[in-house]
DNA sequence: GCATCTTAGTGTAAAAAATACACTTTAAAA
DNA sequence: TTTTAAAGTGTATTTTTTACACTAAGATGC
């Protein structure tokens, strides 16, 4: 059997799709990395990616790649940004067209792929060192989800569907790196009229038992129809 | 002479940079287009746009197709956004990388490359049925523009470096889309401290002459490097 | 079972920002 | 010198943002 080969009559780079994933368990902000078994950049950290197949849209690569190298499957992802500096891979040109993602940590099980030797969710300050432009790519990742949080409700898909308040705040606060005033927090955010409350509370906590919420996606929907800009924090 | 080939171990998308340039001529915005010579689309309106070399950067690609197709150069261009649906180009997979700039029209002598029949300013409600799939390029680039016209001082880039209020005030409202009140928009601006009043004024204008007003660059860099997050309109 | 610890939940006053709105000034042209 | 057209200006009202302290509830320990 040859090895097949693929022949153009002009140079094309190579092009890989890479996904940074936020991951959230209630506490902190964390990144989804892979530590890798091949060169180059063996053993380094490194976000999970993989060369783009013919004749997949690029959200599919992004879905397949996050299944196979870390067992994770259904995310929202959204294009990030498009890194092409060519010397950027030391093997040849490669572009890396990155995909972010939000998800909370507890939902899945990571289990690595093949090529990789581990997955894991890594703290912000366990990020130093990874292999390629990637930590290039992650500082352009927490920009943008630090913007965006501000006014749009991305940041439900890190929190069970049942959720409290100051769990909302502690997710906001984790993702800003900063604090919030408690009381202004809850107002801004009741009266965007996005949450619902429950009648269900907290159980088994050794103060008082917050009140459950949930989001309304509907209510969201109808906001976004109406044109209405939101200003969550 | 034997045709090169580059041939690969795997299959590689083309990659293509598209620039999709705003232009203003102190009355209506206006985007670049070019008038195709060759098939696909041959006769079709496109975004100016070419195969990405092999060792040029994304950025360097962008300035080379707006120098060489449209006479264009020294233009600030930023990233917009990947398009790369597997059928978007009938002859192969090609990805297109968006490029994003903004100039004033007066600035420039357009003049076709080999490969254009025509360059040109299109009015907005020309743009019916661009080859590809430019019209949702240019739909993506005027969503973005609209959003970061609010925040950040772009603007400026469509304009003289002299220019009064109220062509200021022009722009916006060509770009919202929307008229903006006279007092409350100098009001706004002005607070921002980022527009220095010049002495001189308009000439030979059949009403009151507008002061004169130039951006404050430095002023913009202070601001950005404190961290100050502006709120232009 | 009472005290203690910890976090949830709540309201208001003051400051800042956004909005709505009308008359006077200036320059050229008729 | 009158007319026309756009520039320039201020204020009151409403809305939004900010700062801030006490009471309520649930578990744990004595």
């Amino acid at each position: 059997m040859t090895p097949q080969v693929f022949t153009y009559s002009y140079p094309h780079p190579a092009v890989t799709v890479d996904c940074i994933i936020f991951g959230f368990d209630g506490q902190t902000l964390r990144v989804l990395l892979i530590q890798r078994a091949i060169e180059p950049f063996a053993q380094s950290w490194a976000l999970p990616g993989a060369f783009l197949w013919e004749n997949e849209s690029l959200e599919e690569c992004a879905s397949r790649v996050l299944q196979k190298e870390c067992n994770i499957s259904g995310v929202y992802l959204e294009q990030l940004f498009t890194f092409g500096e060519p010397a950027r891979d030391p093997r040849e040109r490669v572009l890396s067209i990155a995909y972010l993602g939000l998800i909370k940590t507890s939902d899945f099980e990571l289990i690595a792929g093949n090529n990789e030797l581990r997955v894991a969710w890594k703290d912000l300050s366990e990020t130093t060192n990874l292999a390629f432009d990637h930590n290039q790519i992650l500082q352009t990742a927490l920009t943008r989800i630090r913007g965006k949080i501000k006014y749009q409700p991305i940041g439900f898909e890190l929190l069970d569907s049942k959720f409290t308040i100051p769990q909302l705040q502690q997710l906001y606060e984790a993702i800003l790196g900063k604090n919030l005033d408690r009381r202004n927090f809850r107002k801004k955010l009741l009266s965007t009229k996005l949450l619902r409350q429950l009648s269900e509370k907290q159980q088994n906590v050794a103060h008082k038992a917050a009140y459950f919420y949930e989001f309304d996606r509907d209510q969201y929907l109808q906001l976004m129809q109406d044109g209405i800009y939101l200003e969550l924090v």
